[in-house]
DNA sequence: CGAAAGGCTCTTTTT
DNA sequence: GAGCCTTTCG
């Protein structure tokens, strides 16, 4: 079989231009994965490039992983050592390789975010800030802003303009040195350094430069200025630089991604070659001219034409409901009526939502109707606590001075080794000038440095020298001990089990504890040091969606940002509603509101036959009930485009009883019943400004009744608080 | 030292 | 609604 044959002329352009810089822009659905697959099969196969020649950057590892399968398919078993993964995955391993020409020792371990704001909360602690004044959120943000422009803390404090940023210059310096000092690295790290490795060390640059010929990057509106001078130095003097995206896909822009990369791509690279992509292969006409209306709205774009040689299809279906249960509840019904019509598979339904915490209600309801569902990293697994103790343990044994594991262990199972003991240890670390797991190592061994003893009373130091002794063994063991076995020693010895299982949910987070043994045992083949780094690297670098398994027949439940990639013959958004879509974060500013366009476009273009845009009257935000408006972006949608049904009135026209009485629970006062009165459906009412309707619906809202009235003088449905529309009951 | 209880503050997206 | 912090008491 020909690599070329089944693209289309842009496609095969696409795929044949392997010399110089190369732009692709690619609309949703244009077969811009196929597009990258298929160039690397044809560099590999027709142009007898080989794979170990080639980089390939992909947003995730699920999508590394799916590339992978494609080339196998496509080449055979001739991928070699082809370079494939997203940016931190390539540098961390170009870190543990070459590192050292920076002072980057091979065994450092990544901080991710929880552990890079404990970090910070010590630093903070040290230096003397509040933080309730200096939310370590935001000077973790700015911290990230500076490392996603390669800025060091040095360079930093020289160009501090405001108060804010002097602290920040402050505590990045201070952070910075207790990473250096703990051997790690944070997911910015990752990319900086590997950055300035090749900034500083010409014979690492040489060395990378003589073996990647072709570079090539998917979801490039999304790569921050460090990844694109990563490209660009990894690009050496060929160019043979391959970058593929979509401006108007761009949502991450909070992580510091920046569409002005494509800006310069151009201009870095006059001679580039551009290549459209504008046939969707995806969307039915329908959904595709829905999306178009929605993103064409954005100012800051360049207009673009998409078009699809597939089927008219279905209108869009806007779907009203009254709480954020009901809407769970009609997703859900709606799932098994598609089902029931042979019309889609469970399997081919996805759920989107703008937060994390939109899935509790759908959840719920997808339990209730027994229906199978697959959640998308709900509380992601790898950041519970019981995972991350584990891991902890592990990170410590495979480089001691890991402080942010050791003080998270150091007293879990409990030891008696309280606050006190460990500020105590901390600053006399700090003062000998060493890690707290050598002071750890001078008790055990009493030397005292000459002088200075030990401030611990005798209690407290039998436990630092028992827990430095359980250390110890494991460090020990850990080198003949394969994961599985390492990892059995360690939940065993330190009493793990034991100590979950008498705490709350112990039976479940201990069925944790062995699921993260199951991930263990994929790296049981590799020899023990390698077996542990590839472990700790893997369940540290690891992406949401990575966990998704498409063979499974379960409804898919994403956010909008996991959504990115996929694709599903059914989609429903949620929540789409002024605050949360667009959220209300974004109403300071006109780029942050595009911004939320454009994810509101990433989540229709997502369905390829039927699309839902369903939104509440009512939500819960924050434990109690507002009103919700119908979202913007609705507005966007000419009426032509979109299926008459509204209202949602439960299954077979009857409003079901709501899924959960939390309320009962609290009852709320009554509101004074004597000029209000009592409502139920198909009561007769009367409004001095809407005039004569029915009573459609009617439910208690916090001490309030909210009634839905069908009026027939022609304003149609409308909702109203009892307490405050003064409606009058005819009989 | 640590468990338990009560009060506080949030609005998001994640490699 | 939940996560985080402080206070209180054994």
């Amino acid at each position: 079989m020909d690599i070329l044959d089944g693209l289309n002329p842009a496609q095969k352009e696409a795929v044949e231009t392997i010399e110089g810089p190369v732009l692709i822009l690619a609309g949703p659905g244009s077969g811009k994965t196929r597009v990258i697959a298929h160039r690397v099969a044809y560099l590999i196969k027709t142009c007898g490039v080989s794979p170990h020649r080639i980089m390939a950057v992909t947003f995730t590892n699920k999508a590394a992983r799916e590339m992978e399968e494609r080339l196998n398919r496509l080449i055979g078993a001739a991928l070699g050592n082809l370079t494939i993964g997203t940016f931190h995955a390539i540098c961390a391993r170009i870190l543990r390789r070459d590192g050292k020409a920076i002072g980057v020792d091979s065994r450092f371990v990544i901080y991710d975010d929880e552990d890079q704001i404990s970090l910070l909360k010590r630093t903070l602690q040290e230096i003397g800030l509040d933080p309730k004044q200096y939310a370590p959120r935001a000077i973790a943000s700015a911290i990230s802003a500076a490392k996603s422009r390669t800025m060091t803390p040095q360079e930093y404090v020289k160009h501090t303009t405001s108060y804010f940023e002097e602290v920040v210059g402050r505590v990045y310096e201070r952070y910075q040195q207790l990473l250096t000092e703990s051997n790690a690295l944070d997911f910015d790290d990752l990319l900086m350094k590997t950055v300035l490795l090749f900034r500083n060390s010409d014979e690492t640059l040489a060395k990378y430069h003589s073996r990647y010929l072709h570079i090539m990057v998917d979801e490039f509106q999304d790569t921050n200025l460090v990844q694109y001078e990563l490209i660009k130095k990894l690009g050496g003097k060929k160019h043979n630089i391959c970058v593929v995206g979509d401006p108007d896909q761009s949502i991450y822009s909070w992580r510091f991604a920046d569409l002005r990369n494509i800006l310069s791509f151009e201009k870095d690279f006059p001679k580039a070659k551009l290549v459209l992509l504008e046939q969707n292969y995806r969307s039915t006409k329908l959904i595709l001219e829905t999306a178009s209306y929605v993103i064409s709205t954005n100012q800051l774009r360049k207009p673009k034409e998409l078009w699809t040689d597939n089927d008219q299809g279905e209108l869009t279906n806007v779907v009203e409901t009254y709480t954020e249960q009901e809407e769970a509840q009609f997703v859900v019904s709606e799932v098994e009526k598609l089902v029931e019509e042979g019309k889609a598979k469970l399997g081919d339904c996805a759920v989107m939502y703008r937060t994390n915490a939109q899935s509790r209600a759908l959840e719920e309801a997808f339990i209730r109707y027994g229906t199978s569902y697959k959640l998308v990293a709900g509380t992601r697994f790898y950041e519970r606590r019981e995972t991350k103790d584990i891991i902890a343990y592990l990170r410590v044994i495979q480089n001691p001075s890991d402080s942010v594991s050791l003080l998270r262990i150091i007293n879990v199972p409990g030891r008696g080794i309280g606050e006190r003991s460990l500020s105590q240890l901390s600053s006399w670390a700090k003062s000998l000038g060493i890690s707290q797991y050598e002071t750890l190592r001078l008790i055990t061994e009493q030397k005292d440095d000459g002088e200075q003893t030990p401030p611990f009373g005798s209690r407290i130091v039998k436990a630092l020298v028992g827990f430095h002794g359980l250390m110890e063994e494991f460090i020990a063991r850990s080198r003949e001990l394969d994961l599985v076995d390492l990892f059995d020693l360690v939940t065993g010895r330190a009493g793990y089990e034991q100590y979950l299982q008498s705490g709350k949910d112990g039976e479940e987070r201990w069925e944790n504890v062995l699921e993260l043994r199951t991930v263990a045992g994929e790296y049981r083949h590799l020899p023990p040091p390698e077996g542990l780094t590839a472990f700790l690297e893997g369940v540290t670098l690891v992406s949401d969606v990575d966990g998704l398994d498409e063979t499974v027949d379960a409804a898919t439940l994403v956010t909008l940002h996991q959504a990115k990639g996929l694709e599903f013959p059914v989609v429903f958004i949620v929540g789409v509603e002024e605050g949360i879509l667009p959220h209300f974060k974004s109403f300071a500013g006109a780029e942050q509101m595009e911004e939320e366009r454009r994810l509101c476009y990433v989540g229709i273009t997502r369905a390829k036959q039927r699309l839902y845009l369903v939104h509440a009257f009512r939500r819960n935000l924050m434990g109690s009930s507002t009103p919700s408006t119908p979202s913007r972006f609705l507005d966007d949608i000419p009426k032509r485009l979109i299926a008459s049904g509204g209202l949602w009135q439960g299954e077979e026209g009857r409003v079901m009883p709501p899924l959960y009485s939390s309320r009962a629970k609290t009852p709320a006062p009554n509101v004074p019943s004597s000029d209000v009165p009592s409502l139920k459906p198909g009561d007769h009412v009367r409004h001095a400004q809407f005039g004569n309707g029915v009573v459609v619906n009617c439910r208690t809202v916090e001490g309030d009744k909210e009634v839905v009235v069908a009026f027939t003088s022609g304003v149609g449905v409308k909702k109203l608080l009892l307490s405050f529309a003064r409606l009058e009951k005819k009989e």
